[in-house]
DNA sequence: CTGAAAGCGCTTACAG
DNA sequence: CTGAAAGCGCTTACAG
């Protein structure tokens, strides 16, 4: 309808100048009660909206935070990510969500778009191991979720993978007679975490064969996923004499679904002859028959942790030493398939 | 590592003016080649980075549309909200994605936010019916997708929601002997639209017995969600004789999975008892077991043609009265739920 | 308690 | 081909 007036157009209206008006905006400095009501008055009748980006400029603040995941589909991130962005936006803040797809030249480009766009803190979630920080060499604050930051000072949090997977193990191995590992990529930190969990585990138990098998490239074609999940399965099993069990942890709850689908068609059954443990609790471990056995992060908790520290850090606050590396617990849900 | 220059500091050490490296930068207006190479040179040594807040405000134009999602957990719309954000991206824009959480109140803070920071352009996906235009007053380019706009001169893009559902229920009426919908509150345009299908070709039909549940609240808690349908179609089943069939067309493929949990936990067999079909295509119709039939939205091209007709109307260009409404074409996906 | 003025970092007529 | 100057819409010492 109307265009966008400006603060001049207020003071104008209000017979003031913009500095006052903007004062009464910001309760900031003094002015009289009068003033007050009659600026506020003119700025409703007229549904003034300041306008952030000149703010921004004058304040050197954009009350915007960059996000980099990689790969909102997957629906663990989704869940984190949008619990990140709704909490920074009861804090005021505002999240520019990028999604790398797991490229490190999208990811280095969108670092120089944030930057330019003076975001005032940076979430980076998972990815390649280390980045050349050159993108981020400006001082911007910056919180590493699941992602193994270069330097030793920088902020890090994520879920006690390697306990996750410890406790997955061992409810395995008391289950089975032979389990194996199943991962599509170690690339991130947390997949590393878990591999080692399992392997840890496996070693410290007598009498039990394991097998690890890494999917490798990230999208290799789902058929052909599928296939290999399904001829791995079938080769694991058959070491097995009958009334013994396989035991299969997979890396997460989208591959243990793909398990349990390969099983499905193998004809075996579920979890009388294999036993199936995902990872990340996501809404399809509930609706997948029978309903997966997983071990749940605790996301909200995960999103609320990197928001408060990185909204310190943006505070100017410095964290002590032993706040910049923080592991959240985990929980073992047992279901129906181990 | 160093602070951020100015274009003011570029020109200092490149001993011209800004306004010239302003020019070099922009390709706009003349210079010599030897000062481009020698701007150019200095903007490379230093890594220099231009300051998209100072030209926005500069330009009246951010270079960033704001994006309005009801749920980014849902893998329609992560699927969507991903594609037009990596196609924005590749034409310069960048997005602000926002989590309305289907509340209304939200979205008008979003709104707000956004027209405070300038965005270029809109895009309003699904959520309620109308909204009130107060908040997007400012004329602003919007796109709406999968929401019916208050005014029709509005630009709608959506698949074909109607063409779906008569698709997918005419396939369930050539095998079954009773069928029913299955949907969560028909607040959506598209929620109405499949409704719609269905119940015509249902009107069509003879001899055949309909019915629809709604479930209504959105989030009633899962388990409820899950004991109203596995009783819904116990009730349902016990209609029919022996060898009848039961036809189920689940208002998307996230409802139809429960359905097949439910008809699993009641111990009749899919599809020689009872048949489903989904709405969707999401992953985990191919992750199901067995896996899902499902009337597939062309996602790419959803997300391709909101940006097209966004990035034009960005530009300036009046679209013709026919470009307003855009039905995408859907496709049945025959695999082994019916 | 309030205003005039400077300045955030750009772009763009205007003048030469 | 290039520069000086104005201005985008704010905020904030500085002065009164």
């Amino acid at each position: 309808m109307k265009n966008k007036l400006s603060i001049k157009q207020i003071a104008d209206l209000s017979g003031v100048s913009s500095a006052t008006v903007s004062r009464v905006i910001n309760h900031n400095g003094r002015f009289s009660e009068k003033t007050r009501q009659k600026v506020l008055k003119v700025i409703q009748d007229n549904h003034y909206q300041i306008n952030i980006v000149a703010k921004s400029l004058r304040t050197q603040k954009s009350y915007t935070v960059g996000i980099l995941v990689p790969d909102i589909t997957n629906s663990f991130f989704a869940q984190l990510v949008q619990k990140i962005e709704s909490y920074l936006f009861e804090k005021g803040y505002s999240s520019i969500i990028c999604n790398t797809a797991r490229s490190a030249v999208k990811e280095s480009e969108y670092l120089k778009i944030l930057t330019s766009k003076m975001v005032d803190g940076l979430i980076l979630i998972s990815g390649a191991k280390t980045l050349k920080n050159q993108a981020i060499s400006t001082n911007i604050p910056v919180i590493y979720i699941d992602r193994q930051p270069a330097s030793s000072k920088s902020i890090f949090i994520s879920s006690d993978h390697y306990k996750g997977a410890v406790l997955a193990t061992q409810h395995l191995l008391k289950e089975v007679e032979r389990i194996c590992f199943i991962a599509q990529g170690s690339h991130s930190s947390s997949a590393a975490e878990r591999l080692k969990g399992f392997e840890d585990t496996v070693a410290k138990a007598v009498d039990i064969d394991s097998r690890v098998l890494d999917l490798l490239d990230y999208r290799q074609g789902e058929k052909l996923e599928r296939e290999r999940i399904t001829s791995f399965v079938n080769r694991e099993f058959a070491f097995l004499r009958p009334s013994q069990r396989l035991g299969i942890f997979a890396n997460n709850d989208g591959l243990a679904i793909n398990v349990l689908a390969a099983v499905h068609n193998l004809g075996l059954k579920i979890p009388e002859q294999v036993a199936i443990i995902g990872f990340d609790d996501s809404p399809m471990a509930r609706l997948s028959y029978p309903q997966l056995t997983t071990v749940r992060q605790d996301i909200d908790l995960l999103a609320a942790t990197a928001c408060d520290k990185l909204l310190l850090v943006i505070k100017g606050k410095k964290l002590a030493n032993e706040d910049a590396v923080t592991k959240l617990p985990v929980e073992l849900i047992l279901r129906a398939t181990a």
